[in-house]
DNA sequence: GCCAATTACGCAAACGCTTGCGTGGTTAAC
DNA sequence: GTTAACCACGCAAGCGTTTGCGTAATTGGC
């Protein structure tokens, strides 16, 4: 039999070998357990640091059928809404003893598949998926189910029964943000919302529509235009608002991304921001506060926090404390922010 | 014996048994082995497909005594430098079959050795990391290099002989960017540089003083200053700046967001950007070409690009195609970008 | 001084998979 | 008809660890 590697790396075996012991005393030994002498307790643990002893997780992992890994999936890693809720679920995931396996859709729904069955593969305990744009077959959740795998979705998650999920409520931040103008006077407001089976463009609808209500104004369809969020669906968007018969006076822009084009496209046509029309937004970036027309306000989604709870409600239900068939949908309150 | 797990998942021995035939049939013809017989390769297949056989990667993993898995160990997963990075990491992993097991130290380094003792005990292939700030000790390399697990050092690489590091050529960047101020006629050009034992402040300051020298330019020590990237450290340096007795028309900062501050420091003594005063900066945030003023100019690192050199360099070495004791160290140039 | 409890350790199976080698059986070459 | 080549498959070891159970030896209670 060829030993497929050599790493060197010295294992309990070794260990029992030198001190003329077995393997399950050492074993024993290094866990720490009670039927183990004290002096032979000493020996091992001496030899062990001596050989810088590493217990082999893959063998461990392999014997015990558990990974302490979770596995994350978002559409972009590098978009500052995603990187900070990494941020958030690494943190947590960190002092509670588990590690963290990556992968990016790219908003790619092959890809999407790919990697969760590689997670599957990994055998990972768990996931947290944010699911791409354009997702519209969930198989590969299914097969997490039928393996036992929970998952806890966020962010972008899907329309299926029986998800755990984390999200931001942008319904209640939604009213927040058109009660906002409304009070400012602003009569005609329009909205630039994302590709319309995403849940994030239902909830953002939802609460225009809600927040019109509360001041018993009548809701116009047309002032909400769903967009692809590239700057050219942006450009058009606007072009489409800016030539109702309804004067436009604000705004409420799909994410700050969209506002930064939005205004681009205002100015050209020679509009001042802030007096013709106003900008109200969702915050994904942390630098909006230095652009030149900064959104009069904008919705904070606390990614980080919700990079936290979603691996909160995870662990919970790796350890039990959650069971599995609870379906949870844990949904965070947004924010208003003004920007003066 | 307990068994421990039991998780459902049907195994190579499972379809063995049902097909009455040996395991190692099973694992051949799962792997298309040339000396199985094509009706039992395609009984088996079938079998296998029906009841959604997924082999057990953590056994293989354990088995082979390889994880096809990289560690990547950051600062701050927040960091849009650092995402990016994340994001071309992820990609070529991706595409050679790697999965990444992620760390954040938080600049801490303490969280640091942890993070790298954890991904030595996951057994991972090899390592790519950016060191903390206040990282001193690198007893934990040097463990790694012991267990012969290769590292590639990246944008913040420690002052060791002997390793494989991709980074990027600051100087060569800041050169450009004066160029660029001097041959738009700027001839007091400030620079607010980083704190003075980083090695990309050396590298700035470097580069500024190279590009004097080519344009035969005395170098005045007090167009440099020191600051500590806060707001109130740039509001600082800027005062300091502005007061010299030669009027200083260009300034060189250490990244956008202390661009912003500068900036934002400019307005408020009623100075007209790139009129009175003109801004070059190191790129390092997606926006910034929306803000108001933004650089004249910025000095791009690349960090897409550079996640995916380092994790190239890494699978090199990893495919034996570059030996582990040959330590490169990968430079890459900078390139001026100009905000036209 | 006898039985029970406790202490201290070893045996061996099991986790799922890969793979070198062995072994019949068939085919082809001369 | 003998030998060689090849085909198709099974055996069994081994990767490193955990753990239920068995078993001596020691201790303590009465």
């Amino acid at each position: 039999m060829r030993k497929v590697v050599s790493s060197g790396q010295p294992t309990i075996k070794e260990i029992a070998k030198r001190l003329n012991i077995s393997v399950s005393t050492v074993s024993r030994a290094l866990h720490d357990h009670h039927s183990i002498g004290l002096r032979t307790k000493a020996r091992v643990q001496q030899l062990a640091a001596e050989l810088g002893y590493e217990r082999n997780q893959t063998a461990i992992f392999f014997q015990q059928g558990k990974t302490f890994t979770i596995g994350i999936l978002l559409p972009e890693l590098s978009e500052a809404f995603f990187s900070s809720a990494i941020s958030g679920i690494e943190d947590t995931a960190y002092s509670n003893n588990y590690t963290v396996l990556l992968g990016q859709s790219h908003d790619d729904e092959a890809r999407e598949k790919q990697i969760i069955q590689s997670f599957k593969q990994h055998r990972v305990d768990g996931c947290i998926v944010s699911i791409g744009k354009n997702t519209s077959n969930y198989d590969h959740f299914e097969m997490l189910r039928q393996a036992k795998i929970p998952v806890v979705f966020f962010d972008r998650i899907p329309d299926l029964p029986n998800i755990h999920s984390v999200s931001c409520n942008l319904e209640s931040g939604t009213v927040q943000a058109v009660d906002f103008l409304l009070k400012k006077g602003h009569r005609c407001i329009g909205m630039i919302n994302g590709p319309e089976q995403l849940m994030a463009s239902k909830e953002r609808a939802a609460g225009y529509i809600r927040a019109l209500g509360k001041h018993r104004l009548k809701y116009d369809p047309e002032l909400i235009v769903n967009a692809d969020l590239t700057a050219a669906g942006t450009d058009a968007a606007m072009q489409h608002l800016l030539t109702l018969k309804r004067k436009v006076t604000a705004v409420v822009t799909f994410n700050d991304y969209v506002a930064m084009d939005a205004v681009q496209y205002a100015l050209k046509q020679k509009l001042e921001i802030n007096k013709d029309i106003t900008f109200v937004s969702y915050a994904n970036t942390p630098v909006s506060s230095y652009t030149a027309f900064p959104p009069a306000a904008s919705v904070e989604q606390f990614p980080y926090e919700q990079g936290q709870a979603a691996t909160n409600m995870l662990l919970d239900i790796l350890n039990g404390t959650l069971p599995l068939n609870d379906y949870q949908q844990r949904i965070m309150e947004s924010q208003l922010v003004l920007h003066t």
